[in-house]
DNA sequence: ATAGGATGTGTAAGGAAAACACTTATTAAC
DNA sequence: GTTAATAAGTGTTTTCCTTACACATCCTAT
């Protein structure tokens, strides 16, 4: 079924710069090409978008089927409109960054789509089109967003500990930091819960479990509140 | 001529968010339109993506023919693909916001193109599309770039004095500022030249000019310096 | 000569950020 | 079961940045 058009139209896709968190790595989910052009290169999960969906519904639309993942952190990140990004013709793509709690997903992702792998930030392959762009871009704007904005939950499991929180932290911004500081900070703002459990891994002392208060940090951003690491 | 694609395609297009500042007051401009639909409407200018352009140029084009502007500080802001946004079919749109140094370029917009018109920011009117959307966001943008990026200095002639940039401070971000604070806040970066000239505005003592160093933020930025107001 | 009005200037107090070292709780090895 | 290894956990001081605050200056218009 053609359908024309007056004037030439590109093509709409959406690409998907994923981040999960594993331990101590920040890594990204690549996705190998089964097809030309660019076969059996890596590259970010993504797919052309629909007439009758939103460019929101595309990006969840394909980390589903691409990657096998649901209900994950997701916010747009810039577009990119390079007259020659892809070889064949005109392609617009719409980039989004996703954030996922690896420990929860990191099975059906490695299941599921069988060409889907987790790289870590430091040892990501070349990759196709001008998708190692948009990663840089998407980096920075985790970079930029994570001091600002309690996203670095979204990349730990439910339950965590302080010392994950600070890993993270320290992953994400390429920088070493003050224990004691760092704990004082991130509990005044009253927004950890600590758990009645603890978390052994390995031969010293076990770790407080937190839990991260979503609910009382949506009431205090509606009052002004400012989050900032 | 027509195109013919085997899958339906969005249309593209871009919509500019382009903001002045007057004196005191933050301004909009907004072109009303000649052609249905919302033929009379007031809306951003902006118009298609050709195929052999990028987005910034496809931005960089509009912003001339509809609003007879060049050489204006331009970025990306947002893109909006609603499906129903558009009445006559899906379009997407990539929004842009631009900072014009008004009392350069006023008088230009104001007679090339006769349908377009500075509004301050609280009288905007009733917009066309979603573009009531797209100039929120373009504002919350601004709010937020304009304390960590030394964007102010693209809203104000390249000869302004300090009151003037305290004004347009107060003016985006909403609130009123100390004078004594927010001249050794500013002064302290380095980056303001005092010129040789004085501004006389009324029976008062006139105001030092100064110009914003702009080669000298460019080095300090590369060595990891932070402009944050 | 004078009144009006925005420009221009310094200091003290309070609060946040940064620097810094030892004790505690557990397991693994012996 | 004693010991070694290891990450968890905890306060205080200093420094720096932010905030609050009041009066003299220089020009024009009357």
């Amino acid at each position: 079924m053609p359908h024309t058009y007056q004037y030439p139209r590109a093509a709409l896709t959406v690409d998907c710069v994923v981040f999960g968190f594993d331990e101590s790595e920040l890594k990204v989910l690549l996705i190998q090409r089964a097809l030309e052009p660019f076969k059996g290169k890596w590259a970010l999960p993504g797919g052309f978008v629909r007439v009758d969906e939103t460019l929101d519904e595309a990006a969840r639309r394909e980390l589903g089927e691409e990657a096998g993942l649901k209900d994950v952190f997701l916010e747009q990140l810039y577009t990119f409109g390079t007259v020659d990004r892809d070889p064949r013709e005109r392609v617009v793509s719409v980039a989004y960054y996703a954030l996922v709690k690896l420990a929860a997903h990191d099975t059906k992702a490695a299941t599921d789509a069988v060409d889907a792998q987790w790289f870590p930030i430091s040892q990501v392959p070349k990759l196709a089109f001008d998708h190692a762009e948009i990663l840089a871009t998407a980096l920075a704007r985790l970079k930029g967003n994570v001091r600002y904005e309690p996203i670095g939950f979204e990349l730990l499991p439910p339950k965590f500990t302080l010392s994950q929180l600070q890993h993270l932290y320290e992953a994400v911004l390429g920088n070493e930091l003050d224990k004691r500081n760092f704990r004082k900070k991130v509990l005044s703002f009253g927004l950890l819960v600590p758990l009645k459990q603890t978390q052994m891994t390995g031969r010293h002392r076990p770790a407080q479990l937190f839990r991260f208060n979503a609910e009382k940090y949506e009431k205090l951003k509606k009052r002004g509140f400012n989050f900032e690491v």
